[in-house]
RNA sequence: UGGGGGAUCGUCUAACGGCAGGACGACGGGUUCUGGCCCCGUUAAUCCAGGUUCGAAUCCUGGUCCCUCAGCCA
């Protein structure tokens, strides 16, 4: 087996195409098409997606087009369909000239809908639309068929054309497909195909008076592209056979085959569209970009990296089984991406004064600090040192517990890049009891970090030079739930139930090295030691940063902490 | 209680009648000027019961549990 072989990602939709290409299929053409509704805003579900049917096509040597799937215009806005378009290109993928929309077919889907009339396939119903849904019976009901199934041809016809005039208010009529009211599959219990809505569409505006329904319009857009493999979600399993049987029932280019996999649930989080809509609309969270949410345009502003939701992607695999991935996974991916990407750089969130008494006072020095011990290239800096320094406060304990390294009274730490370090006092205010500041000593022959009598440390301490040091906001995200399954909630119980309430935690007066004050927005470093932090897109300007935290670092003392 | 799907380590996912493998997590160790990265190791699974077969996660039979469908939403 070649490395291309153990890399590349075998599913079972893989397998279904690999078949076909054997036998010939589609003249040996591999294409998808990601279709979504432009009704909301991305989220990582539909990554899972865009890769799925982009990464297909680029393994294949296929093509996939971007659908927007605008059928319903009083849901649909341009605002989505241009957000939805800056997600898909931010994630990666590129549909090069093959941007569509079903609504450029409404000429074609009305025809195509005349031909199934004239076939004697499909008819006008007049039923009202709470009439249609007591007719179509219940689960182990058959459903009954509508008085106005047997029209003849020309009634229909001239109906249908008089529907798409205008002559009728809305809801007057539908045009249905004559299947069987008795199937056991609702969709097939004479499905309705268009519906009078007068409404103003974002593209066609007011040329239309009625829409196609989705499984109508759905099976005959992928046909007129030429898809071969039209992926979906498994709810629509219970579609595809209405799905074959528009296609078999008119004369069109080509039958792609619908193949429907298990959309992506995330622990922790809730990833339907109504769910996210509650979270903004109820001010839960702060927009659908919050950094909290998990839509594209809240990961890519938390700092989440395209390079490690496509991972993530290619991780979680596809299959048919609902299932709920752990959020870790996530975090490991973009972890493994940014420590290969990120500069370092030194922040102290929580800062504690440090003066360093046998420092002289008035010097400053400049030390040498590596970018990026993972990639040589990106070079060094030069940072000031000086007497008076801030390190973290929770890097110092008085009383310090069994496994805990860093600084404590009399004992000696190294400051990165810096010098060995060794408190000999703690400054606490009176009345409080609270650390105010640390004095400290320093050994001048460890410069640069090494002792030269070859004595060793156990920690080493990241800090900032007081004088020289830039302020900055910094927002600690976690989980916004706090249960793993939040949408699985029950007895009454609503999901925001669960909305963990201390998902941001906002620290200010954070001090960074001085270097940090030209950081531009979507800028992410990792805060050594801490974690990787993203310059906010919306609230962060110079003078004033706002740094958002993307995820921390592997943390083995808070699980040590956490064990005791 | 009709139809359509699904059940493999804690989690996600391979296997296509022939050694149940990988990743994440957890745990332990090594290394280290980040308690990071990296390296090594441990843990741990075929829903149940029968059957076919030299051999079954895979095929057959019967059960159990979960998801999904009664929009003029997608």
């Amino acid at each position: 087996m070649n490395e291309q072989e153990l890399s590349a990602p075998s599913d079972f939709i893989r397998n279904i195409i690999n078949q076909d290409l054997g036998e010939n299929k589609n003249n040996k053409k591999v294409a998808t098409r990601f279709p979504p509704e432009p009704n909301g805003y991305l989220h990582i579900g539909h990554a899972k997606s865009i890769c799925l049917n982009f990464g297909i096509a680029r393994d294949y040597g296929g093509t996939c087009n971007l659908r927007f799937d605008d059928t319903n215009p009083v849901r649909e806005e341009t605002e989505y369909v241009e957000s939805i378009k800056e997600d898909v290109r931010w994630l990666g993928f590129d549909w090069k000239d093959r941007l569509y929309f079903t609504s450029d077919y409404f000429e074609r889907l009305f025809q195509y809908a005349e031909q199934l009339i004239l076939k004697g396939k499909a008819y006008v119903c007049s039923l009202t639309a709470e009439e249609i849904r007591d007719y179509r019976g219940t689960l182990t009901e058959p459903g009954r068929k509508s008085p106005y199934r047997n029209r003849s041809v020309a009634e229909n016809l001239d109906l249908f054309r008089r529907m798409r005039a205008g002559e009728f208010e809305d809801g007057a009529h539908v045009l249905r497909a004559k299947i069987d009211m008795a199937s056991s599959n609702f969709n097939l219990r004479d499905p309705t195909l268009y519906r009078i809505r007068r409404a103003h569409h974002h593209r066609t505006g007011d040329a239309w008076c009625i829409y196609p329904m989705y499984d109508y319009a759905h099976c005959l857009s992928d046909s007129i592209e030429g898809i071969t493999h039209s992926i979906c979600t498994l709810e629509f399993e219970n579609n595809r056979p209405l799905y074959d049987w528009i296609l078999d029932a008119l004369e069109t280019p080509c039958h792609p085959r619908q193949i429907e996999f298990a959309r992506l649930n995330l622990t922790y989080t809730v990833l339907s569209k109504r769910k996210l809509m509650t979270l903004v609309t109820d001010k839960f969270v702060d927009g659908w970009d919050d950094p909290r949410m998990p839509t594209l345009s809240g990961l890519r502003r938390r700092g989440v990296t395209a390079a490690a939701i496509r991972n993530f992607c290619e991780k979680i695999g596809v299959a048919k089984r609902d299932s709920v991935v752990d959020i870790a996974l996530l975090d490991y991916c973009l972890r493994e991406d940014l420590n290969r990407t990120a500069p370092r750089v030194m922040g102290v969130l929580r800062p504690v004064k440090v003066v360093i008494t046998n420092y002289p006072e008035g010097r400053v020095e400049e030390l040498d600090a590596v970018n990026n011990p993972e990639n040589p290239e990106a070079g060094s800096r030069k940072i000031p040192f000086s007497r008076e320094i801030f390190i973290e406060s929770e890097d110092f304990m008085e009383d310090p517990p069994r496994k805990f390294f860093r600084l404590s009274p009399g004992r000696e730490v190294r400051l990165r890049y810096a010098y060995f370090l060794k408190c000999t006092e703690v400054v606490k205010d009176e009345k409080s009891g609270d650390i105010i500041e640390l004095r400290c000593v320093y050994d001048p022959e460890t410069r640069g970090g090494d002792a030269p009598d070859g004595r060793k440390v156990k920690a080493t301490l990241h800090w900032v030079s007081a004088s020289h040091a830039v302020s900055a906001t910094v927002r600690l995200y976690s989980h916004l739930f706090t249960e793993e399954n939040p949408g699985a909630a029950k007895d009454g119980k609503a999901f925001t139930d669960s909305i963990n309430h201390g998902s941001m935690e906002v620290l200010t007066g954070c001090r960074l090295e001085p270097g940090l004050a030209g950081a531009v927005p979507g800028n992410i470093f990792q805060f050594e030691r801490l974690g990787y932090f993203c310059v906010d897109s919306k609230e962060s300007a110079p003078g004033a940063l706002v740094f958002n935290r993307t995820v921390t670092l592997r943390d083995e003392w808070s699980r040590i902490q956490k064990k005791s």
